[in-house]
DNA sequence: TAATTGATGATTGTCAACAATTAACTATTG
DNA sequence: CAATAGTTAATTGTTGACAATCATCAATTA
């Protein structure tokens, strides 16, 4: 068929929008959402949008404080060492049980999302390199055919995502991502499930520690310019309204 | 203070009871469970139990079929193997953190948690001894102090939960465990990592392969009972309805 | 009689009004 | 003037009614 038409509750639908809001940088961390105004927004009613900021909450991305608020969820430095040695942990599993058993088929894929990365890297395209790393972890997971660590795994990755999106914060150099999915990927086209899974660990906690660190240090210079504002002057988000007066869509 | 008032948004409540309902059995597996009728039985509305259920769905222990039904959510083998290595993987992590940071106060809860366990198994009592055993795992992860890990630990709990519930399992004798746990938390007081880690997670592959096997063996012994009986007689819950007819609570 | 179509009732999905709670603001009081 | 108690407006929590969808079963047709 041509068109794959859409076929999802609206809730979930304004949990993906919502979602994508959040990690593309439009809704920053501690940005204020507030039903009313989002249900104006997408011409939905406030249960709708409240069962989809409940699904964000669930992943991590969106924090509640009852009958106060919703808001963006914050990443701090330990959130950001916690979100790695998670990970760590998952993807060691993940490529124990993908190496134990990979087939013929998805050593070809994997094969080829390694390439993609390759290509990306020698192109020097950052964004593209960003996103061939997400899939080959992606797909090492999926390739475990573990369905509940895939489930635990999403969750981490919308965290990790907000934390990349939100921090600016650079990975490796092209290079260094490279040589490091090199060995792993090697690792478990050869099927040997221990190196795999100590290569990816390892290579997810030096990340974490990267990230920690930058993380920290931003942390450490805005605490300073803080100090230096004056308190009418540093809020950047309101301590309450978004600036939606109406409750129901414009004509 | 003497009491510790309740204060909960109406849907976490119901989220909670119907967890119980579903762990002590009375909603077994399968069980149809009808937004409506739970309302009535609450005296809520059928809104807040739907915020309830999706909490329930998050954590697993109920499946959604849009537009369609709620039911408790079924174990299969699959799914006991699935839970156990990654219990297995996520424990290795909270162990290991454990036994690297472990303080003072801390060694002596640990101890405390292990005593308990051994007092139950003295008195051969299966059932305090399963509670001090799930005390004495989550308490690790405490420890750890690793939050993101506590709350995916959580979710994996409250479906092992369920397997050990529905399925009748045993875990192992009642000395195999407390000989199994002894080295594990002589491990964290000792502040060795590394042991501690492979420690737990080998003690989670072999829980997890007894409950696996156990589980797989009961499936296929229900299946052939099934095939003798008439398509008409076996099933067990109807396929729509629950038998609940008033929509409302009665007078 | 087997397959297809059309009605029916049960159940979930969505909405808009109302209630409960909170944070910020204002007045009062010592 | 500082601390406290009321007041108000904004926001989330809850509800009952209505809409959309689906499984079932009866009627129809080849």
């Amino acid at each position: 068929m041509a068109f794959a038409i859409k076929k999802q509750s609206l809730d979930k639908q304004a949990a993906e929008v919502i979602r994508q809001e959040i990690l593309s940088g439009v809704f920053p961390p501690g940005f204020r959402l507030v039903e009313a105004w989002l249900a104006g927004q997408f011409g939905l009613s406030r249960g709708t949008i409240r069962g989809g900021l409940s699904v964000l909450l669930h992943e991590g991305l969106v924090t509640q404080v009852a009958y106060t608020k919703w808001i963006v969820a914050e990443i701090s430095g330990t959130a950001a060492w916690e979100l790695f040695t998670l990970r760590s942990a998952l993807e060691g599993l993940g490529a124990r049980l993908a190496a134990r058993s990979i087939s013929f088929e998805d050593g070809r894929r994997l094969s080829a999302a390694y390439k993609e990365l390759v290509a990306a890297a020698s192109r020097n395209d950052r964004a593209a390199a960003t996103e061939a790393d997400f899939s080959l972890h992606k797909l090492i997971i999926e390739i475990s055919g573990h369905q509940r660590l895939a489930a635990h795994y999403r969750l981490i990755e919308q965290q990790v995502r907000l934390l990349i999106a939100s921090s600016n914060a650079l990975l490796a150099t092209i290079d260094e991502i490279v040589g490091q999915h090199r060995p792993i990927v090697k690792a478990i086209l050869a099927k040997q499930p221990a190196s795999a899974e100590r290569l990816i660990r390892h290579h997810n906690l030096s990340e974490g520690d990267r990230l920690t660190e930058h993380i920290r240090a931003a942390a450490e210079k805005n605490s300073k310019a803080a100090r230096r504002a004056t308190d009418a002057t540093r809020r950047a988000v309101p301590k309450r309204a978004n600036g939606a007066r109406r409750t129901r869509k414009q004509a």
